[in-house]
DNA sequence: ATAGGGTTCCATCAAATGATGGAAACAGCT
DNA sequence: AGCTGTTTCCATCATTTGATGGAACCCTAT
């Protein structure tokens, strides 16, 4: 109960989560530089410096969004995990894929924001501490890409990533690729389903 | 020889190939409201008015800018399905893979800004025509995802999107994927490609 | 040399943006 | 009610940013 952002996730009704669940709607669509603390503070229906009063400078709420998500995804990942623990492979993989692509289209501000930390340099960079190798151990050893407490081997990590990035692209990008497939919602949360498993299945269980 | 993107083109020592060339590395780094016009004309060693001559307002540059990176792209892939063209699948796809790596790691602003164009809003969408449908049927069509002249199929067209974006993820994400793993530059594009044929080869050819 | 078109830079503007100080409003407590 | 600490908003600043007008510059054809 120190931090401001534990603060926010302990009481989703108080200023401070409204304000970080704006923030990252807006950070998620828009980018850092694209999106202006002013933006943020219309989207609450308050004044902007009450924002400030809140979180600080606009980096520091940046860092809270990015580490906020994290802890959403992360949790996410642990509630997968336990419930296709001890079936076969392929099975495990078929519904992860599921559960995961739901999720993420429940909060795409998350497959952004991470695509986001990857892809973009911001100019002055915040360069914070990310926690995405937690992610990646977790996963390699639920696939059996490793043994026991091994450290996980680079290439587990490469298809790990591949993997995860496969989903978030098809998350971000579902305004333009629906657009473009001239798709429904939800022909196109099946295709993205279908097209994920075909893709990344066989190249695990052949 | 109308436009002034042709003219950029036609002769790349021009100023106007100059800063549309900055305008690339600049855009495709730190994403279009990251970046300033300042920031290109300093790139360039020029004054801000000068790019404005050249290119008029910022969206119309970045505009020339997609434009330039998808002809580029286009054409790269155009020689590359000359090289594979009658091999069997399987070997058609390591070669791609390879080629089209190797390429983009030549060019990682093409990437970046390919991405960027899939997964952010800029605030005032310039909403430009964007070609994209080209390269997936052509694509589609050179992997036997179709037949004939027939129209591309959503799911190959899904296919294919997600192939081209797991490469440019790796291509994008080269600087913080780089660091996570601790890896070499060389090390990481042999990584990169290992990885690519493990995960996409197998889904098509099995 | 010089007239004229094309190019480059200096100075400047208006709007947008990050950020803050201080007054007002509010809430809890005695 | 009155005190106290917290929260919210209004007014304002300094910088940054997109954009432009106009003077200087360069080059070529005459």
């Amino acid at each position: 109960m120190a931090t401001p952002l534990e603060k926010a996730r302990k009481d989703p009704d108080s200023m401070k989560a409204r304000i970080l669940k704006a923030a990252r709607r807006m950070f998620g669509e828009y980018g850092y530089h694209g999106t202006t603390t002013r933006m943020i503070a219309q989207e609450v229906g308050i004044d902007i410096s009450t924002l400030y009063y809140h979180w600080g400078e606009k980096g520091d709420l940046y860092e809270s969004v990015i580490l906020d998500i994290n802890t959403d995804l992360r949790n996410q990942l642990a509630k997968v995990e336990k419930i296709i623990h001890g079936l076969p492979l392929a099975q495990r993989m078929a519904i992860a894929i599921n559960q995961v692509t739901d999720f993420l289209f429940e909060c795409p501000e998350i497959s952004n924001l991470i695509l986001f930390q990857y892809f973009r340099k911001t100019r002055q960079e915040p360069s914070l501490d990310f926690h995405v190798p937690d992610f990646i151990s977790d996963i390699a050893r639920s696939m059996n890409l490793c043994k026991g407490k091994d450290p996980v081997p680079t290439g587990a990590s490469m298809k790990v990533l591949a993997m995860m990035n496969s989903i978030h692209n098809f998350i971000s990008g579902e305004d333009f690729f629906r657009e473009m497939l001239q798709l429904k919602r939800n022909d196109y949360v099946d295709h993205v389903k279908q097209t994920l498993g075909f893709l990344l299945i066989p190249a695990f269980t052949k």
